[in-house]
DNA sequence: AGGATATAAGCGCTAATGCGCATATACGGT
DNA sequence: ACCGTATATGCGCATTAGCGCTTATATCCT
């Protein structure tokens, strides 16, 4: 009952359902919600840990990246409707939209990623090459 | 947006997925609840307030009662899919089992119902028959 | 009309939530 | 080793949530 509520819970708030769009669509690293939604670095790690200690979500480090994906197999039966409900909820919703849209157009070194970033920025691939730092 | 983060905050919280659990089953008056629940007439009659206004019930008043139950048909497509959710996630609930046998006993009139219940306790029928107090 | 009662609503308190700021930690590059 | 960066976390604050207590409202019965 309570690993019910705390899903719910999970999934009352608008950032949350946002970050889950995201993750509709593909894996994610923290650097890269912050860009889509346009949120705080601390913001968007609160938001996809809380995701994650529910169970909805699965996280892999890949270097410096922490990686967070929608657990589709780790909720075996439990959230699987629930994922759904969701999937069908936001696929039409216009801020989720945009969301995805900027999630292209997002670097995993962008500006405001760090402290003091993009001092002179022209950092690219971190272990292996996955993206890299448009000039 | 806001209507869906509304409805997963409506389904976090356990008192009122317990009352959800008993309306699965039927339509109930807010007193019938807080026996099933054991719950505050305040707390009862909160709840389902609250479940109604995000469009997850529907309320009549039958004599002084006020009845809530499901809303089946209201919630076209949006929740739908939530409800068989929810359904599915309470069916092997032992406290959800507890508390709908707990309903079966569960009288329109009993003890603690009002301010100053059960004096003399002797009333039956409100508008129709429905279920008469024992004793 | 008067009494009883089922339900709703105002008020105040406590706990939980969300978030920004600052800081800590981890990792890769030079 | 040192620096920069990506992410996590402690702390404090403002807002919200949940609930009990009390009171208001509506309805029925005699």
């Amino acid at each position: 009952m309570r690993e019910l509520t705390k899903a719910f819970q999970a999934l009352s708030d608008e950032t949350r359902l946002r970050i889950l769009g995201l993750l509709l669509e593909r894996e994610c690293c923290v650097c890269e919600v912050m860009q889509a939604l346009d949120i705080s670095q601390t913001r968007a790690s609160r938001n996809l840990n809380i995701l994650y200690d529910t169970g909805l979500l699965k996280q892999r480090n890949e270097g410096l990246w922490s990686l967070y994906s929608i657990d589709r197999e780790g909720m075996k039966g439990r959230f699987a409707g629930l994922v759904r409900v969701v999937e069908k909820a936001l696929e039409s919703n216009p801020v989720v939209a945009l969301d995805r849209d900027k999630l292209k157009n997002a670097q995993r070194v962008g500006p405001g990623c760090g402290p003091q970033a993009n001092k002179t920025s022209k950092r690219s691939t971190p272990t292996k090459g996955s993206k890299e730092a448009k000039e």
